[in-house]
DNA sequence: TAAATTAGTATCGACTCGATACTAAAAAGA
DNA sequence: TCTTTTTAGTATCGAGTCGATACTAATTTA
């Protein structure tokens, strides 16, 4: 019965719960809701294989008829455009529309944090990242979830050369770019 | 532009949802809501001086209207009770029924967590601990929210002996156990 | 003693969320 | 080849969150 790691889920809880407050605060505005900020920036970050309502399902944590109503607000509201998938036609394509990422960048969620973090040194914040992404790892792990993470940390991912990358599980070429957006298929190289 | 202080806000952020929706899987056979734990959890853990609907308000970041929605169903579940202040007749105070105490204990929301970081090293954990509280000092610091710490790492409390300690903000006596609950007046003494 | 502030409640509308039921396309089996 | 099953997504319903607004009652201030 360790005290520190309950006092760092207390941490994360706290501020994960401050963290969708000001959420809320600046969304709002919009006359949107905390959800909806974080479809946005996944549909941002993710890759060519990911970008559908499932997928959005299983990185929010619920289900697809949920999402399904969030998707229509956004598409109501001009903020993502959706479009059907050119071979299995059953798969709906999601992207954020100009209007959408205009929006995203005008927010800069991150600006409150970096601030915050200004005055703590790069060695105890590196110790936390690598802290809590291992924990991560794991309670992703446990439950079965997705990791969500980027190629440079999956398996799958083979470098070919000095810009060109490919990926095993779908047996495609990825470009540069590609190589730093989140897909639903990653898995973790430090997997045991 | 730091890189590793976004990578901690994506992964808290990232953690912060995954713990939600674990609690709504928990907490939902219940036909409970994660808010509905998150203020059993603070009312399990507020002093005599933070046991009041205002102050959860506070605590949650949501308007005193919409706390008292979720007082109404949690009275209703029977999981807390409400009783008028003695002194101020306009105060409400709170406190978990037994029948909450129970539900609480029984559910154990730490237990996934600590087995997520059981192969973590203790000086990794340590760091992280203090990266993120200190990171969330500062952003509570900024929007003028209330810290919610306990008594030992607040600016108000004296400690007369052994056993004794007494709140200079209040100016009363304090047990030894209401020194280790969460307090609404609650100032960090590390503040600069 | 009157005015202002504070703690809390009630009501409304937009939205989340799970559950259930549905459609249509693709995959698997016979 | 022709079912049967699985998969991706949508529609609808009910309970609840949440902010906004409007309200009551107790306390504090002027």
């Amino acid at each position: 019965m360790l005290k520190n790691p309950v006092a760092m889920l207390q941490l994360v809880e706290r501020l994960g719960n401050l963290i969708r407050a000001e959420m809320r605060r600046v969304i709002g505005q919009e006359g949107l809701q905390p959800v909806h900020l974080e479809a946005m920036l996944f549909l941002n970050q993710a890759n060519r294989f990911s970008n559908t309502p499932q997928s959005l399902a299983e990185f929010l944590g619920v289900t697809k008829g949920t999402v399904s109503q969030s998707l229509l607000l956004l598409d109501r509201r001009g903020l993502i455009e959706r479009y059907q998938d050119e071979v299995d036609r059953r798969v709906v394509r999601l992207r954020l529309s100009q209007q959408g990422e205009e929006m995203l960048e005008a927010m800069q969620p991150a600006s409150l944090w970096q601030s915050a973090t200004r005055n703590i040194s790069a060695n105890r914040i590196r110790n936390g990242v690598s802290a809590l992404r291992e924990t991560l790892y794991m309670l992703q792990s446990y439950n079965g979830a997705r990791t969500f993470g980027v190629c440079n940390t999956c398996i799958y991912c083979q470098r070919k050369s000095q810009r060109t990358h490919h990926c095993a599980l779908f047996a495609e070429r990825l470009s540069g770019p590609e190589t730093r957006l989140v897909c639903r298929e990653h898995l973790p190289k430090s997997a045991t």
